[in-house]
DNA sequence: GAGGTACATGTCTGTTGTGACATGTCAAAC
DNA sequence: GTTTGACATGTCACAACAGACATGTACCTC
């Protein structure tokens, strides 16, 4: 039985980096720091919260008001998170709904599948101008995170921007291809 | 319940372009053309067939040796098809494994970290020469399959090369740090 | 002091996805 | 003739994920 379990480590990894915190927290740090690239829901998080107690990997360090849990990362913790990052291999899974439905634009009218590429094209293009918001609004420090993140944040603008281009070459291609006049 | 069950569709659609299949011919066809785009089990393809055929999108066509069902779309199915290609907003799910590693390369040591990003460099080299070798092997056609496969081959190929470079320039930014020179 | 909002945790149901296993047929090679 | 390998479908258990619902507290403002 071969798990991965991603949210577990992540969850790990972000309070080891906020040198603790509740899942209250931790769910809106999941949010801000890295929604672009790891998304997780509250039910989730909880869950691998008491998950990742009883394993012993994390503990109540305290209790505050409105039950709140404040948990702190155990020396096995960190252990085990050092141990995903360096010797568990990555999985990689490419999944990608746009790039799917592209294969299959053979099934609509010429102008639709066009119409369709420049609305991804549109879509995308809102989406660098909030990544771009996102990175003037945080508060970029010295610590790991900030270094880190910003590493994470130049990769988000380099594949957006690549996939813009590459929405152009595809609109360009199927303009080609609508128009038959090689040779 | 919002439910977007790609599985479905990508099997809807290249059951369309393959002009009739069985469960078998499906999977492995699944893992030629689109193993980069989308992945499926054995398992999840088999039980996503009868769903389709109970929901009356595809029905079998004939049955040959070894209990094989050959399986067709109806115009239910293509009508299905369409509507999702066109009218259901593809959901973009970000989940990068190593992009998540990425934020807690803070834990290692710098020489740990470096590595790792090496390791991950030297493992996309290796698909890319995979990459460069299914390009060779597919015997490119005139077919929608073809032409809109090209395009999603061009899209890896700018996607890898991009992280390719991503990778060194985090090299030179990891480098950077761990010798501060600056003023 | 009443009301609203942010804080805070948890459960439940359903869907999707994975891996292992079970079962059997047909064709070709030996 | 038997064995091997490709063909072919299916089930089962479990893990991962999503969304809705349930419940309550503390703090601030009016």
């Amino acid at each position: 039985m071969l798990r991965n379990m991603s949210l577990r480590h992540a969850a790990l990894g972000l309070l080891v980096e906020m040198d603790g915190a509740s899942g209250y927290d931790l769910l809106k740090m999941f949010e801000i720091t890295m929604g672009n690239v790891w998304q997780a829901t509250q039910s989730q998080l909880y869950g691998e919260l008491n998950r990742l107690t009883a394993d012993g990997f994390i503990e109540v360090a305290s209790e505050g008001p409105r039950g709140r849990k404040e948990y702190r990362v155990t020396d096995a913790g960190l252990g085990e998170l050092r141990h995903w990052l360096l010797e568990v291999p990555p999985k990689i899974v490419r999944r990608d709904e746009i790039l799917l439905r592209l294969f299959f634009l053979g099934q609509v009218e010429p102008d639709e599948a066009a119409g369709f590429v420049r609305e991804q094209a549109a879509a995308l293009d809102a989406r660098l101008v909030a990544l771009g918001e996102l990175e003037g609004a945080i508060d970029w420090g010295e610590d790991n995170l900030s270094f880190y993140g910003r590493l994470a944040m130049e990769y988000g603008k380099r594949s957006m921007a690549m996939r813009r281009e590459w929405y152009d070459w595809v609109l360009k291609e199927l303009a080609e291809r609508d128009t038959p006049e090689k040779r």
